[in-house]
DNA sequence: GGTCGATAGATGCAAACGCATCTAAATCGG
DNA sequence: CCGATTTAGATGCGTTTGCATCTATCGACC
């Protein structure tokens, strides 16, 4: 296939953007139809996934909110839903009388990892054999540059 | 940052496939929140769009799920509630008894270039800045490889 | 040609979602 | 220090979603 994304700039960023969502969307969905999702649904599994990564083990739900793609009210109830599963636990944030704090039970520990290993394994099934080391960590770098350009504040 | 990223096959799989995902999710925030979808949800103007570029104007029901990150019972349920609003068109397929052709209809033409063409800028706007010419060229490259790989049959 | 499994799409239903709004606490300005 | 604005999170409500299932047609095989 030729390049033809010489045109202009505006298009290239578009066809940029489509290719990553689509690649997106093709990957999504053979991750979510795995047997590791039967249990919980990828955003749940993504916020406990996500409290499983932070280093203090708390996260505030607003913290929270900047990583998952949902609503603040979705978000909230979602993070319900797991305490009452026994999978989170909710404080009231110490320093500011508005906020909660969440962090993981034992239990949500436990099934993040559980849960995590065949993930990982899933992607690595799906993503290893269609690109390089070296292209991954190109896509690596390239995504993480986007992410955080797009973040700023 | 260094690179961490020559440990195992396997976690550099998973932590390029994060990064694609935390990317997308960054991205996706901003373009939904954008005014060009208050008159249409993203998973509608995908539709829309995936029909405008469809060579022959029709798409089987069972062609467009596989671009959209949806069910089938709720791609389904978004035709007809399109269908509804006028902006597409059903046809019982002509060579399967089982099958139904969608098409937009002229007024759904208009509106998903009018969309379209603000969520242009928008993005352009996000990842023109982000990211040079040479290095949204290799993002393109890359995600496509990704795409055709995990879509083989 | 008739039966049988597979495939396309529709539908009942409960769960999950986003929007708008509400309450309460923090922050700002005078 | 007090009223006004902003921010964090919860909640009511109508809409959208996915799962399971249903109907109808297609294709294969005997």
């Amino acid at each position: 296939m030729p390049a033809k994304t010489t045109e202009s700039p505006v298009r290239l960023a578009a066809e940029t953007w489509e290719s990553l969502f689509r690649a997106q969307v093709a990957v999504m969905r053979k991750l979510q139809a795995a047997p590791a999702f039967k249990a919980l649904a990828l955003n749940e599994y993504d916020v406990l996934f996500t409290l499983s990564r932070c280093p203090s083990g708390w996260l505030r739900l607003n913290e929270l909110n900047d990583k998952v793609l949902l609503s603040q009210s979705s978000l909230s109830r979602l993070v319900e839903r797991l305490e009452k599963r026994g999978l989170v636990e909710r404080t009231p944030a110490p320093e500011d009388g508005r906020g909660i704090l969440i962090r993981l039970t034992d239990a949500g520990r436990d099934l993040q990892k559980q849960i995590g290993r065949e993930h990982v394994r899933d992607i690595a099934a799906l993503v290893g054999p269609a690109l390089s080391a070296a292209e991954q960590q190109e896509l690596l770098r390239l995504t993480e540059k986007l992410r955080a350009a797009v973040s700023v504040r």
